[in-house]
DNA sequence: AGAAATTTGTCCGTATGTATC
DNA sequence: AGATACATACGGACAAATTTC
């Protein structure tokens, strides 16, 4: 871990610590997490607070939960490289379907989109945020 | 209440009831709604159920909660005439913003913001998802 | 087919911390 | 300072879906 673990909370900090080992390649996509069980002992956390931290992580769309299977990982080492959604920052990413997003187009949750972002500043204000997804192909298969 | 609340979770039948107290003008925007200790009352649920159902509100930008002060109501009765976001609906509507977006406008959470949907079909699927969010106002002030 | 084990989902209760009034 | 209200965290229990045997 070697985490300051200070001023943010657990679920928070356990998050954080989870999409960076997918960053770094030791959970890779289309493999599982370790149960909630498991994360609890590694963490040293109760179930609640470990359900919080993944629930942020299927939010990003990084992972997808299965009831009864598990947590898949979704997406790879390109979160690293994934300058996200500050302004300024990039323009696109790769995300996993979120369940309204699944509604919407009628495909499983956590199937691959792509989100282009356009950012529209007046002086230094962001003004409007325009966001464009599309099916990248399905998943799990 | 008076609900089948079969077949779906208690939190989400909450979350419905509470919902369509918003539209039929029991809770009027701007007012709070009654603290989680008094829902759980009236609902005769734990608070843990409570503040998830809550949670979907906050989701949905229905509602905006501020630590130690409550949980506020951002919309109107707009809601029953709002239709949503499924496909062949209505293209817009308000919502509150959520932390990303509250984030990237640089605007304090619940900040009412119109999104803007356009939804691309190729003949009945759905090939792209396009939402524009502009700042309405300011909230609380 | 069916039983058992695994894993996530829901719900409860309690305690403590932090922000607001 | 005190009261109120939301935030975080723990623990336990049972249900539901999936996988494995």
């Amino acid at each position: 871990m070697s985490k300051p673990l200070v001023g943010k909370p657990r679920y928070r900090a356990i998050a954080d610590d989870i999409r960076a080992r997918i960053g770094s390649g030791s959970f890779t996509p289309g493999s599982l997490l370790p149960a909630e069980q498991v994360l609890c002992s590694e963490y040293r956390a109760s179930r609640g607070t470990i359900r919080k931290a993944v629930s942020i992580l299927r939010e990003e769309g990084v992972v997808a939960t299965e009831h009864g299977r598990g947590t898949s990982v979704l997406i790879a080492s390109e979160l690293t490289s994934n300058p996200g959604l500050h302004p300024g920052g990039g323009e696109q990413r790769t995300i996993g379907a979120t369940e309204e997003l699944a509604r919407l187009f009628d495909v499983p949750v956590g199937t691959r989109l792509l989100e282009v972002r356009l950012i529209e500043f007046e002086d230094t204000k962001v003004r409007s945020v325009t966001s464009t997804f599309t099916v990248l192909d399905s998943w799990p298969s």
